[in-house]
RNA sequence: CGGGACGUGGCGCAGUUCGGUAGCGCACCUGCUUUGGGAGCAGGGGGUCGCUGGUUCAAAUCCAGUCGUCCCGACCA
């Protein structure tokens, strides 16, 4: 394509809402424009890198046999209805009324819809199958952020695999990991599988692909030595054994004015965090209950919302906290505690010799024996692990990385099938649920994160699989006949051979032209200029490496065609 | 939802404290010159200052409300 003929409009600064990287450089580079929070315009150049992602998933995901199908992006809440999540998932589901007063929703994944149309499958002898579309997605998020990392509306190639037992989904999910894992090479995106929570989805075998980098939201715990990898929402670590103090009596002591974990530790009669119960009073789907962790350990949210199944946790306000304990935050604690849930977290598991909150303003206890003072109900993993905490597997330190979260999958079991009557008579003649599993690629949040991978201070610098063009002419001097000559010769030849070529044929500046080129990332510039044309020869740039070398102009298409055409394949 | 910042031509910003009818850089248009790293000179077009209401002779500027955007946290298939 001609530069001259195209919309690219490349932005000397960015706008100064932009902040992340891939933001920015996207925005500056001419590929998307905001139209508001969570809603991007994909430009022409946007466009071509999005198909480009789009075309190695598919591609990907046919090799292990998945068929394309394109569902509804709006459906009746009915179905969504019957699988409960019209209730579970919350404000983050669009939900609107049509003229009839019918209630809808605009889909944010495509479980529902699938199983709906998978009701058509009979029998065991149709299965396996797998189900895949790319399609718009609408999620109502409290807070889109990071360019194209976390938006509103954006493309997801979601499958579904549909088969008779859980031997056949463990083999659906196989394919999908190792298919996953051809696609993020395929990016050109190092990913780490971790286990997951599944969050509000239900299901099992939990597996995201976390890209490192600063611009993620998720943390996960990496273990370098076992390769140990978990997202925090379910990571797990060893703990030290302590020796308790020996306080075998329950005392109530006054601590005025202190209010916090650090405060209790250098007070007359208090103790070191380790030696203190922290606890949270949280407020699960309305109903109030006691998190106990050790002082120095913190709550993972996402743990405790997993265990219990509760779709709404938050912390209690002070007022509740005072209504329902008696105390404010900082006094608080669950000994003889009779009339609340109390999860407990194993850390403190036959501990003795504690401290922690009298339920009374300016008073603790000290001497607290967790097995004979505290009525625990549940005893359950809840707190976050830290950076160098020993390896759950192996023991050695855990690394904790910020990631942006790639892709999804796993195991959903019957939930979907069950609830929607998608059914199938097995080789005995039962009729038993279809056993699914659930996979998902956001296409918008992967360009962004190979922006985020692929960048230098002078713009982008895109993988040649997913760059909008393989190679861009740059002709230095239109006027000059000879440049124009072997500038269109060149482009011709370079089509020809199937190679995405873009000719810079903009009546600008040389200046602006390598810089509009850097900035949006062709992975190679072929320089026509008047010094190496008299000596018959072209220059040939790598925007990765910088490298510029001259080339005969004879053998420009052929050598392009190779390092071009190696590297697709 | 809590905290913070901000809305002035396409983009980046100044002007707001001490009200007087909008300015700079980039981009854009025309001409001449220039032509291997975001050119120079000259001329020119474009905004009523997020929106609504109020105060005032007079509001980008003061007051109230409202909408929106970004960041941190909360939350988040």
């Amino acid at each position: 394509m001609r530069w001259s003929q195209l919309f690219i409009p490349t932005l000397r600064e960015a706008p100064a809402d932009a902040q992340a990287t891939n933001h920015t450089l996207l925005i500056r580079g001419g590929f998307i424009r905001q139209l508001h929070s969570g809603h991007y315009s994909l430009l022409p150049l946007g466009l071509r890198v999005h198909e480009k992602v789009a075309a190695i998933v598919r591609r990907e995901m046919e090799a292990i046999g998945a068929q394309e199908f394109l569902l509804p992006a709006m459906h009746p809440a009915e179905i969504w209805k019957k699988s409960g999540r019209w209730q579970a998932v919350g404000e983050e589901l669009f939900r609107l009324v049509d003229r009839k007063g019918a209630d809808n929703v605009l889909g944010m994944t495509h479980e529902e819809v699938f199983a709906e149309v998978a009701k058509e499958i009979t029998s065991y002898k149709a299965l396996p199958q797998i189900w895949f579309q790319i399609q718009w997605k609408f999620r109502d998020e409290p807070r889109p952020k990071g360019g194209l990392l976390r938006v509103r509306e954006f493309a997801m190639k979601d499958s579904y695999s549909f088969d008779v037992d859980e031997a056949g989904l463990d083999s659906s999910f196989d394919a999908h990991r190792r298919a996953y894992e051809r696609i993020f090479a395929a990016l050109g995106l190092p990913t780490i599988a971790v286990q997951a929570s599944s969050g509000a989805m239900g299901g099992s075998g939990s597996t995201e692909f976390m890209v490192p980098s600063p611009a993620g939201e998720d943390d996960i715990a990496l273990c370098r030595e076992c390769g140990y990898a978990s997202n925090l929402e379910r990571a797990q670590a060893q703990i030290a054994e302590l020796v308790d103090r020996d306080l075998p009596d329950l005392m109530r002591f006054p601590t005025p004015g202190v209010r916090t974990i650090a405060a209790l530790e250098t007070v007359a009669g208090g103790a070191t965090a380790v030696h203190q119960i922290k606890t949270m009073v949280m407020v699960l789907d309305g109903e109030v209950t006691l998190a106990l962790l050790r002082g120095d350990h913190e709550l993972e949210l996402q743990k405790l919302a997993d265990y219990t199944g509760a779709a709404d946790v938050r912390p209690a306000t002070p007022d509740e906290a005072l209504k329902w304990l008696g105390a404010h935050p900082g006094s608080l604690g669950a000994v003889h505690v009779e009339d609340l849930r109390i999860i407990c977290d194993p850390a403190l598991r036959g501990r003795r010799g504690l401290t922690t909150g009298a339920n009374e303003d300016d008073w603790h206890f000290s001497g607290v024996d967790v097995a004979r003072d505290i009525a625990v109900d549940d005893w359950a993993d809840l707190r976050r692990v830290k950076a160098a905490e020993p390896c759950v597997v192996c023991g050695m330190p855990l690394e904790v990385l910020r990631c942006i979260e790639a892709g999804h999958i796993f195991k959903l079991g019957t939930k979907y099938s069950s609830a929607l009557g998608a059914f199938v008579l097995d080789r005995n003649g039962k009729q038993t649920p279809l056993v699914m599993g659930s996979y998902g690629i956001g296409i918008g949040r992967n360009l962004a994160a190979v922006a985020e991978v692929y960048h230098d201070d002078k713009g982008l610098v895109w993988p040649l699989a997913v760059a909008p063009f393989d190679v861009v002419i740059t002709i230095l001097n239109l006027k000059d006949a000879v440049s124009r000559r072997a500038s269109e010769t060149l482009y011709q030849d370079l089509l020809n051979q199937g190679i995405d070529v873009l000719l810079d044929d903009r009546g600008v500046r040389a200046g602006v032209k390598f810089a509009d080129a850097e900035l949006i990332g062709v992975p190679y510039r072929v320089t026509i200029g008047p010094r190496a044309l008299a000596e018959g020869e072209v220059e040939i740039t790598t925007r990765s490496t910088n490298e510029t070398l001259r080339c005969p102009i004879g053998l420009v298409v052929e050598h392009l065609n190779e390092i071009v055409n190696k590297q697709k394949r």
